[in-house]
DNA sequence: ATGAAAGCGCTAACAT
DNA sequence: ATGTTAGCGCTTTCAT
């Protein structure tokens, strides 16, 4: 069933049904109802391809995550899914995983796919702010079609980014650890991204404004993986530490697992600060004192202005800071 | 840059790059090193949507979940992601929610772009097996493409099924608490799906083969909240049990909160099992004993099959079943 | 081995 | 208000 079936059996020109499918008002009341009776009838269904071939569009926005299982990307994913499918545009994802020839080849795929716009999940796409070269293939994406940062930040033309204000919330926290007395607080990481740097950044800066020293020995970098952490920190017996800021819930659930082998109290004797606040957060004993970086807004921001930018319109916003929120639970005394 | 354009530099007909192109051993090998070479320096890519009017096909599955940022759908996500992208397929996300409404209309839109297979993740899509009406639109899908259901099972042409065996593994888990001494085992879930039955059943089965009665009371339906469940629990003083067969991790961690929050040692006063080996099972304290349900497995069996059947191959399986996986950990004694 | 041309189903400019 | 028709860029059949 194609328009001209749908023509023919209405009794109009396939441009009258054009004109019926897209709402146009060039078309009287009565062959509109007549139309639309036939098509209803008929089950007919506009050929997304021919339309697209015409319009150079599918209405489809390309999302692109090094991996849809972890827990924060996968939110992201979910918001950005539902904002945009209230615009009717569709989302083809790809999980390209953190190599950069990966991140790369999928970009060029993507674009392959003639998407509408590209969003890039994750601060890992946005390199780790020295190596330009690294953050080349998005700029060469961005002279084709829109690109949108989800908590990374990338300058350049047609390159837009919505982010949590993360140096500014990890300062904060230190700040906190320091006010209740922490005197040396552990930095733990997984990642040289750009969202690491940031945190590490008010990490430090609150260190400095209270006249504590920064020390290499309490900047740690390590896996991603609960018992790996806890391992890694009962291994470094040498390792002397009161507090923890960890840029993942997973990291700080790791030292959580670690001061209950070591039998340390917490928050009394030790105090652990995570974030992202994820559902790890909750399930931990005692439970994690964590930041939230606010991603459903983040989405929220970009893909309204998207819809904007993809319209022409002129009202929108290069950059989107929000502040991050921090979620006081168990393992903290502030 | 188009075919045209290619074969004008190349000085061929278009007939001849379409043929490089698609690899079509109908070329001599000159004329094809030659295109080859105007196609990489002139960065052509042939446009997919003029390919997918000719064709009726822009190799797009439809991928639909009611909810990405559920842990256990997210991985399974992923995996039919990268599995469906070795074999250059794309996949078009849909997040339906879990109101029937919601699934319907998802559907259309996803059959409305023309996607080559339908893979419907999560057993909510099976309904509860009582009502032919709730899945109803499933079977219609299907009359148009091939519909793939992970971890759900209904009957119908052209609907292939991958499920892990919930009701065995159930049985199995209760049958333990049941060997190890657990008189009262509770049941806990938070839906009426497909699977959440199966367990049921198993779970039934159990306690009837062991001569143990089985009790309305200790089958518990709740919201997947783990402060809701402790609180649901710690507010259910009637209630006596010394074990729980929860269908997901975050109910199992529920109950672990509750066994904390009222001094109860785990596992010598209360065991506890969870689903779906998910982070919380390592998060929570002490760790959660789980079942693993092989999202994986299941993932690539169904997508394997999937190649084949749109490849029109008949060596495949219309049924997957594989079995579930018990992980011990520390809340059980077995 | 290569080319010419029809056809995929739609949108939009132009004509009436 | 409605119809006619020229693309959109590809694949494929049929000639050569």
């Amino acid at each position: 069933m194609n328009i001209y079936d749908v023509a023919k059996l209405a009794g109009v020109s396939i441009a009258t049904v054009s004109r019926v499918v897209n709402d146009s008002p060039r078309v009287s009341e009565k062959t509109k109802r007549r139309v639309l009776a036939i098509i209803e009838e008929s089950d007919y269904t506009p050929n997304v391809f021919a339309r697209g071939l015409g319009l150079d569009s599918m209405k489809t926005i390309g999302i692109m995550c090094p991996d849809i299982s972890d827990e924060y990307m996968a939110h992201a994913v979910s918001h950005l899914e539902h904002r945009l499918r209230a615009y009717e545009y569709d989302c083809i994802l790809y999980c390209s995983g953190y190599e950069q020839k990966n991140k790369e080849k999928s970009v060029n795929l993507l674009l392959a796919k003639r998407i509408d716009a590209l969003v890039l999940v994750g601060s890992i796409y946005a390199g780790d702010g020295d190596d330009e070269s690294e953050t080349e293939y998005i700029r060469n994406a961005a002279k084709q079609i829109p690109v949108f940062m989800i908590n990374g930040k990338i300058p350049g033309d047609n390159i837009y980014c919505g982010y949590c204000d993360d140096k500014q919330v990890t300062y904060e926290v230190t700040t906190e650890l320091i006010r209740t007395g922490r005197k040396r607080i552990l930095f733990l990481s997984d990642s040289y991204s750009y969202s690491a740097n940031q945190k590490l950044e008010g990490y430090e800066e609150a260190l400095r404004d209270a006249a504590y020293p920064v020390l290499g020995d309490l900047k740690l970098y390590t896996k991603n993986d609960i018992h790996y952490v806890r391992d890694m920190l009962l291994a470094r017996k040498d390792l002397d530490f009161d507090s923890v800021v960890a840029t993942d819930d997973g990291l700080a659930v790791g030292a959580l697992k670690y001061a209950a082998a070591r039998k340390i109290t917490v928050p009394q004797d030790m105090c652990v600060v995570g974030y992202n606040d994820s559902a790890l957060s909750v399930s931990c004993e005692p439970e994690l004192t964590s930041v939230d970086n606010q991603v459903e807004k983040i989405c929220n921001n970009i893909v309204d202005d998207m819809i904007k930018i993809l319209q022409g319109s002129e009202d929108f916003e290069k950059e989107h800071s929000v502040p991050g929120k921090i979620i006081k639970r168990c393992t903290t005394d502030f």
